[in-house]
DNA sequence: ATTGTGGCCTGCCCGC
DNA sequence: TGCGGGCAGGCCACAA
């Protein structure tokens, strides 16, 4: 699924946008549309502008215009980006390879005739106008330590749940943070807070290696705990078996053995 | 405020 | 072989 990864390479791709003038919009899926936009109102805005620039806040995608205002992309679990034809990523995990018309849920027509689109089966992602960034948290992939101790100080929530929780700390995703905390040899029950020093420390160097590494390496599904996400899987370290529980309300696959 | 839960969406996989 | 129930998780509304 995209996250901060995923997204970071949609908007490397949505980089070639930047320069040409929009011609038209279809946005077939009123439900794809956020703040109560409809396809007319979004088309009246948009009709003119020009890409002036692409930017991304953890798995938030904006580009801004120059003639109107910045368009956010969320990609949900399922959405991936086509621009003039060409996939950022031919095939996201937990979803169909497969491009079927129906589900392309936005597209942005040029001048030039090529188009930008939004592909998402299962509609989870969304389009608005002038996204609140500020609503995000610190950026996951130029976290400082002290912005880390921020994110986790005096929380009683699991661990995981406030690494996932993008108000606090943005761009994390759930195989991105078990991929992390394993690293990290941390328990994804413990308290957020109740990390020491050197946990932090420990922590933080393994969120920013593990981001670099599996951006290198292609994706949030790149880890090496990936392979292991199974019923009966096993720690690709010391070949335990696997713990398989709900934290934060996601599928949290860990090694108590090891993660403490 | 913080934390937890359930629902949304729908293609796909597994077991019968 | 076909069928149907779970499953996947990002995000949001809502509850305690």
């Amino acid at each position: 699924m995209p996250e901060l990864l995923e997204v970071e390479y949609y908007r490397r791709l949505a980089e070639r946008t930047v320069g040409r003038r929009i011609a038209s919009v279809d946005a077939p899926d009123a439900w794809y549309l956020q703040q109560g936009l409809d396809a007319a109102q979004l088309e009246a805005v948009l009709a003119g502008a020009v890409v002036a620039g692409t930017r991304r806040r953890g798995k938030l995608l904006v580009l801004d215009l120059d003639g109107a205002p910045p368009l956010g992309l969320r990609f949900g679990m399922t959405g991936r980006l086509v621009v003039d034809g060409e996939a950022a990523i031919e095939r996201l995990e937990y979803a169909s390879a497969r491009h079927e018309p129906g589900w392309e849920r936005f597209r942005v027509r040029f001048e030039d005739g090529g188009s930008l689109v939004m592909v998402d089966p299962r509609r989870l992602g969304g389009v608005s106008l002038d996204p609140d960034v500020a609503q995000l948290g610190p950026e996951a992939t130029t976290l400082t330590p002290s912005g880390l101790r921020r994110v986790l100080e005096r929380s009683q929530a699991p661990l995981k749940a406030r690494l996932l929780d993008q108000a606090r700390l943005a761009g994390l995703g759930n195989l991105l943070a078990d991929e992390i905390l394993w690293r990290a040899r941390l328990a994804p029950t413990r308290a957020a807070g109740g990390l020491d020093e050197s946990e932090l420390r420990r922590l933080h160097r393994v969120l920013r290696s593990t981001l670099r590494e599996l951006d290198g390496r292609g994706g949030s599904h790149t880890g090496d705990l990936f392979v292991a996400r199974r019923n009966g899987g096993l720690c690709p370290r010391c070949e335990n078996g696997l713990a398989r529980d709900q934290v934060g309300g996601r599928t949290t696959y860990w090694c108590p053995a090891e993660q403490r």
